[in-house]
Parts: C-alpha cells; structure tokens; sequence
DNA sequence: TCTCAACTACTCTGCCCAGAGTATTCGAGC
DNA sequence: GCTCGAATACTCTGGGCAGAGTAGTTGAGA
C-alpha cells in the first residue's frame, strides 16, 4: 500500500476546502477557481481525482455519502478525517517554516547562458524585461482592483509575494543586461571567442585566480 | 509516436551536453554534476535514460556506437543531430525571452495561510527567515570560493539569480511577520476570530470596500 | 591478498498526472 | 419548442519520472 508524499500541493488544497465544509471533487474545483488558487497550485481534473483517491487511501479524507441527481454521474461528497486535519496542519507547518528548493525554468535557463552567442542573450533578456514590465502592470492593476473590491489584504499574500520575486528578477534580469553589453561580466572573452570561430574548438573556460583580496 | 515537448529541463541539459560533445548517458550526468547543474535541474537516473530514449526519439539526438568495456553494460555514445541543435536553440531562446509561470511551494503555502491560526504562522514565518538567512551565508560563502578559484561570473549568474530571489523572499517574509505581529494585516481580526471560537461557524470573509480614493 | 567501500553504468517498477474525451442537464435566444 | 453553447461531473489513457535495485570493477588499506 504505497504511500503517497506531500509531493502535490493539489493535495494540500483539497485538505484545506475540506476543512471548511464537506464537498465532491468537482466542488472543490470550482471553490478552488474562485478562490483564484489556480494561480498558485497547478489544477486539473485528471489530477484532481487522482489526488482525491489518494487521500482517501491514505485516509485522510473519507466518503460522505453518494449521491446522484438525474442521470448526472454520481458526486462522492468527501469530509476530512482526523488524521486529515492532522496532515494539513503538519504538512502547511512543514511548508511555511521550511524553504524547499524549487527548480525555476529561468534558472536553468541562465545556468546554460554560454550555449547562445552573448549578443543574442542581451537581446532575449530584453524582451524578458518587457514581459515582464508588461506582467508587473498587470498584477498591480488586479492587486488595485482587489482592494477596491475590499478583499482584504490577508486573502492577496500570495500575490504579494508573487509580484515580489518578479521585481527582484526584473531588477537581476537589466543588471545582467548591463553587465553583457557593457562587457564587464567576466568570462566575455571567452564566450565571444567561442562563438565567433566557425570551427568549435573547444577551449577550456578561462581562469583568473584572486587568491586573497579581502571581499569584492 | 507521441512528442515528449519541453517540460522537463533535464531534456534541455542532455542537449547542452551533448552539442559540446558526445557521451553516453552516465558521463552526462557526471559532466552535469561536475559543473554544478544539479542546482538548477532536476537529475537522477531514472529520469535521465527515459529522456534520452525520448530524445532519440524524436531524432534530436542519435546513438553514434555502443563500446562495451569488460563485462560492464553496455554504454550507448549519443550524439546531437542537426534538428538537435535547432531545438536546442529554439528552446533555450525561448525560457530566456519568456517569462513561464512557476508554481513555487512557499506561494501556495501563503495561499493557505487562514488554514493556521496567526500567532503560529508569525512563529513559523519567522523560522523560515532564520533558514533564509542561513542559505544565504552559505551561498555567499560558495560565491566567495567560486571567485577565488578564478571560475568567471559568467558561470556562476544562476547562482547569483538564486541569492537575488532568496533575499527578495527574506524581505517579503520579515515584512510579513511584522504586519501579522503589530496586527497591521487588514483582514487579522476575522483571522483570529475563526481561530479563537471553539466551534467552528463559517463566517463569510469581511469586506471593506474602498471605492476610490487613489492608489494605496 | 583479501576485503570493503566507492564508483561505473544502467534497469525496473509503479505511482503520477496532464490532456483529451464522455455523457447529461440547463438556460438563453430565435 | 429547438438548437446550441455552457456548465456539471467525471473517466480514460499513456507517457513521465522518481526511487530503489542490480551487477561488475577498481583502489586503498590491513
């Protein structure tokens, strides 16, 4: 009987509306979308029902009862165990009070730089700049729209912190930019000469040794 | 014959390696190790050989011979194709020009923050900045080391891309605390109130609309 | 020279999960 | 009163991917 970890945070999501009120899981797909949730947990009902049956294995959520209305399939209502309360309480601790390493895409991303031609990644990072100048405005217009609305702040923290780390990246993002077009990133040379030579000889990264200088 | 697309970096990885020069599956991955890329990828074995399959075939890369040394398995030698290093191009062009939504673990747990009570969550908040700050002791120690080694900027922006975030998250998190703590966070005492009663009566969330008085 | 750990190089297994598909009902409009 | 789209409520399928397992080799130390 395999145990399924706290991978998904699908999971944590169906705990969470479940311990506010019993429902079938296309139920707490729909509360999930108006609570906008989609926006920080991946959603889909192939996912969704999956999820769903795992948890009860686990039995941390369990049938209610079944119901069905017409000829409409049936809705299975599921409500929290215990040990589901239990779970969400450990496992939203666990996330809070622990960073966990994310892979970001632009991560990785960067981390393969050398494989473009220098003058190519200042132009990308450029049109990187744009969106995300253009996403900036856009989420600052939603958080106006919400505040208008009178949702309060506690119900927008994700958002908050979504437009933060997007800041910050724009902010690395036109350093960067800088740093390549005015050639002060050490290595430049390197990554020109590689890519400037028709034949790929493959030449070992430079290395500029600073054995002690203090910091910086 | 479906088309693995470009979901997993791993993918992404191989092809990088591989554009340098051929290897065979084992040798990319302690190339990838070698130079660190398992910060930014994801990368284990299992993994590693299912993508490689996918990526022969979807003909980005080809088995060039297959050595055997002793009685050792077999090591297949792939080597990039010339739609392989197309793809290669076409997709790192595309993660650095185009922002793509992350779904970062510590977002959906802030989007679950009401689900725990808000003395605990200032607690556990302020646990998550003190391991913040850790990591980022030790990576400005890594950073240090990687400078005096004389290994160029150049390869070291993911990491310097991951410090940027990190720090944005301490700033965003310490702020929080402190809203949660002076009781600044609009929406704290609805928070608290579904909190402290011992039953549990689903209280709609409280709005307060601000119609218009400018911004902020 | 014998062992034992570390390294080399995969292979196997099975859950997971995204996307597409299915079937029914309801409401709006002509 | 008929159609058509939207909403309700899932089900199906198959590759993807992680973790654990396997098996031979090499090198260091007792």
């Amino acid at each position: 009987m395999p145990v399924k970890n706290r991978a998904n945070p699908l999971a944590l999501a169906v705990l969470v509306v479940l311990a506010e009120r019993p429902s079938h899981p296309y139920e707490i797909a729909t509360t999930l979308r108006q609570r906008q949730k989609h926006e920080t947990v991946r959603l889909n009902y192939g996912s969704l029902y999956g999820v769903v049956e795992s948890l009860e294995r686990r039995g941390l959520i369990e049938a209610q009862e079944t119901r069905r209305s017409g000829r409409l399939p049936e809705r299975t209502v599921y409500r929290l165990t215990d040990s589901g309360m239990i779970e969400l309480h450990d496992w939203l601790t666990d996330l809070l009070s622990t960073p966990v390493k994310d892979y970001p895409a632009f991560q990785a991303a960067l981390s393969f730089l050398p494989a473009l031609p220098p003058d190519d990644v200042a132009e990308l990072l450029a049109e990187r700049a744009q969106h995300l100048e253009a996403g900036l405005a856009q989420a600052a217009a939603t958080r106006e729209l919400a505040y208008k609305a009178g949702l309060p702040r506690l119900f927008w923290v994700e958002a908050e912190y979504d437009i933060v780390l997007r800041e910050a990246e724009l902010g690395y993002v036109r350093q960067l930019i800088a740093d390549i077009e005015s050639g002060a990133l050490d290595g430049m040379q390197w990554w020109r000469a590689i890519h400037d030579s028709s034949d790929d000889p493959v030449v070992p990264p430079p290395f500029h040794p600073h054995p002690d200088e203090g910091t910086r």
